[in-house]
RNA sequence: GGCGCGUUGGAGAAGCGGCUUAACUCACCAGCCUUUCACGCUGGCAUACACGGGUUCGAAUCCCGUACGCGUCACCA
């Protein structure tokens, strides 16, 4: 039989990096031994659930590269896929369960339950529901509803052996019965909860694989009751550990940089994502841990998986983001890093790359080469953009003005202007090159003492990317008008 | 508080009873490379197996307790 997994979120929020990673995991698990990887919405919270939300999520794997086979948006032999569509399927099994005597109406308020809890609570035994409603006669339960209280419909727990099950990262875990308590399975407005739902769907799509999230654990016993009520074998579980915040705490939506899109926004890859997550909990046999999602599909099983919780490290992500980065090139990379140079006020009157004339492709090319070994991520690309538009060089500090005022400085850049003026008007980076060679001849000096100057006098600063580049992609024009700027700036300091 | 899960250097982790005087990666530091920075390379730092008992000839690895952390206890998922 081949694995069917699935990833179940419910669209109450953007996709988030912990959803992100079990979506991951489900897919690598799956991709392992050619499985399919469904995707369901668990939208049965009606005030919470939100069909933008199930929109943005299917987005966000999409960009992330983890494709499903079946479910939102490609469908499949068992629609549909979103749990608000499938309430029909789920009343069948409800009868079901009636007619086994699992379920019972319950009239308790929130308040009787609420009370309930915190009186087991403070005599230290576990907070459940102690079935008040089981044996409800049916005089009882008519005059409730005679006064309007609709019944919720919960799950009878009936004692027996510990649930014992095999997690497929933990082991053995097992919960006893009567710790459980009989629980909702049908809310009193008639919508199914998650713990009935999942069991459902799982069951009816042959799920055969469960793969999610440590919170849970807690929630299996439940699920696994129902399945054993209907006579059916469930799957396999595997619960995967959290990822926690710095402070060690769950990653939750209110830590705010947990969307997935918050980190394409901030120019992470898609693939380093990913790489990262995987990461993230899982390990390879091997040494080498930047891997593309081919060779993760090909390395990962779930064996490797820690049960420890791992905490979320922005600087290992912004290590794996930037080997992702320099091993693109060209337009390629170019194009990436449109969107931040446009913020940057760059091209931003163009629609996308497509609207570009060629020579300003081909500009941001020589800039992508030119910035992406100091980067981490395409965002901090918009920062470089003053260093190679325009007339304005930054301001001078002390140690740029103490490179001006060398002895040599001065008719190195006369000599460079010199030849620059009487050069082409275009330049491109042998060019520049070539040219630099040339003052280099002219003034007999090499290396910093002809370099720094330079540096200094076009960009404003000490440090900065390969020089050549930097004058190829200001051209002649804002070189010159830089040297001029520099030039003033520093006039009053050269004794 | 009940139940469940976890605990290897700052972070991710390898380790599956002897090969461990505990890999590897990030971060950090230094040197080299380089016209600068960055990249890369080399080396280093980090007094890492939570603690206490067992089992064993031998334990980070198995068992039991304790501590600490986290998760979960909803008519949320």
């Amino acid at each position: 039989m081949s694995i069917r997994v699935r990833f179940a979120p419910s669209p109450t929020g953007l996709l988030h990096i912990g959803g992100a990673r079990s979506a991951l995991f489900n897919y690598l698990f799956a991709a392992g031994g050619g499985g399919c990887l469904i995707l369901r919405s668990e939208d049965t919270d009606l005030a919470r659930s939100c069909p933008e939300y199930e929109e943005s999520i299917a987005d966000a794997l999409t960009w992330l590269g983890i494709e499903w086979q079946e479910g939102l948006r490609v469908g499949g032999a068992f629609a549909p896929y979103r749990q608000s569509e499938r309430l029909d399927v789920y009343r069948r099994y409800v009868e079901k369960l009636i007619a086994l005597g699992y379920v019972y109406e319950c009239f308790c308020s929130e308040e009787e339950l609420e009370t309930e809890r915190r009186e087991l609570s403070e005599r230290g035994e576990s907070p459940r529901y102690l079935g008040r409603c089981a044996r409800l006669s049916d005089q009882e339960k008519a005059q409730k509803r005679a006064q309007g209280v609709a019944p919720a419909l919960r799950f009878r727990v009936r004692p027996g052996a510990p649930l014992l099950f095999s997690d497929g990262v933990r082991g053995t875990v097992g919960f006893d019965r009567d710790g459980i308590g009989d629980f909702i399975i049908v809310k009193s407005d008639g919508v199914p909860t998650y713990n009935f739902a999942v069991v459902i769907d799982d069951l009816e799509m042959a799920v055969t694989h469960v793969v999610r999230g440590e919170e849970h654990l807690s929630n299996t016993p439940c699920q696994l009751l129902i399945w054993e009520a209907l006579g059916r074998t469930p799957p396999r579980y595997a619960h995967i550990s959290l990822i926690l915040n710095a402070e060690g705490k769950k990653m939750s939506k209110r830590d705010g940089d947990t969307s997935v899109f918050y980190y394409r926004d901030q120019g992470y890859l898609p693939e380093a994502v990913l790489n990262f997550l995987a990461l993230l909990g899982w390990s390879p046999a091997g040494d080498q841990e930047i891997l593309s999602l081919a060779e993760l599909k090909e390395q990962f099983v779930l064996g490797r998986v820690s049960k420890a919780p791992a905490v979320f490290d922005r600087d290992k992500l912004d290590y794996v983001n930037s080997c992702y980065i320099r091993v693109r090139d060209g337009e390629e990379l170019a194009e990436l890093m449109l969107p931040y140079v446009q913020k940057e006020g760059l091209f931003a009157d163009r629609a996308s790359w497509e609207a570009l004339e060629p020579e300003e492709r081909a500009w941001l090319a020589v800039f992508a080469d030119a910035v992406k070994e100091r980067i981490k991520t395409l965002g901090e690309a918009g920062a470089f953009v003053d260093l190679f538009r325009g007339t304005e060089v930054r301001a001078l500090d002390e140690e740029a003005r103490e490179i001006l005022r060398a002895p040599a400085a001065g008719s190195v850049r006369e000599a460079f202007r010199r030849l620059l003026e009487a050069a082409a008007p275009t330049l491109d980076p042998p060019g520049a090159k070539a040219l630099m060679k040339q003052v280099c001849q002219e003034v007999g000096l090499k290396g910093k003492d002809v370099f720094m100057p330079l540096r200094v006098s076009v960009t404003g600063q000490v440090h900065g990317p390969d020089l050549d580049k930097i004058l190829a992609l200001l051209g002649p024009e804002n070189v010159l008008a830089r040297l001029e700027k520099t030039e003033i700036a520093t006039s009053g300091f050269q004794s």
